[in-house]
DNA sequence: GCCAACGTTGGC
DNA sequence: GCCAACGTTGGC
């Protein structure tokens, strides 16, 4: 089992939209990195949504339900896509300044470098986020 | 709207 | 293979 934030801009697609429809494909994503963290990923893995640009904090927990496949949205170049469910939203979701601010927090993708828009959390670090989070699974 | 951080591109 | 220029992302 592993663990992941995925970022998405809500005026995109938000956390909610992926409730309300219930499972999205994760495409589109075009850096190499990210891409090498999409294909790390493993059917029931647990994945914090983060909503950039607007809100600003992580507002619920996915669970990737496929293994990653070629992305169809890629015209060309060598790239993945893994399908999402909506598991739960979050209690009370956590702000990206509180994030920053945690000291065990210090050393994950958002803090460490903004842009990325997959990246792995350890089980330590998802175990703090969900506490601030007021969540259980 | 601005700017910092980062990745990619392309000339040499 | 290096590095400057450029584009994109995303927080502020």
């Amino acid at each position: 089992m592993q663990y992941w934030i995925v970022k998405s801009e809500p005026d995109v697609y938000s956390f909610e939209q992926l409730q309300n429809e219930g499972r999205v494909r994760w495409d589109g994503v075009r850096n190499y990195q990210a891409r090498n963290h999409l294909r790390a990923m493993e059917v029931g893995d647990w994945c914090l949504y983060y909503h950039s640009n607007i809100g600003l904090e992580i507002v619920g927990i996915a669970q990737v339900i496929t293994a990653h496949y070629p992305d169809p949205t890629a015209e060309k170049g060598d790239w993945s896509a893994v399908d999402l469910a909506p598991l739960k939203s979050l209690n009370r979701p956590v702000p990206l300044a509180e994030i920053k601010a945690h000291p065990d927090l210090q050393q994950i993708g958002l803090v460490r470098n903004g842009r990325l828009s997959v990246m792995p959390l350890t089980s330590a670090e998802f175990s703090v986020l969900l506490s601030l989070a007021d969540t259980q699974i």
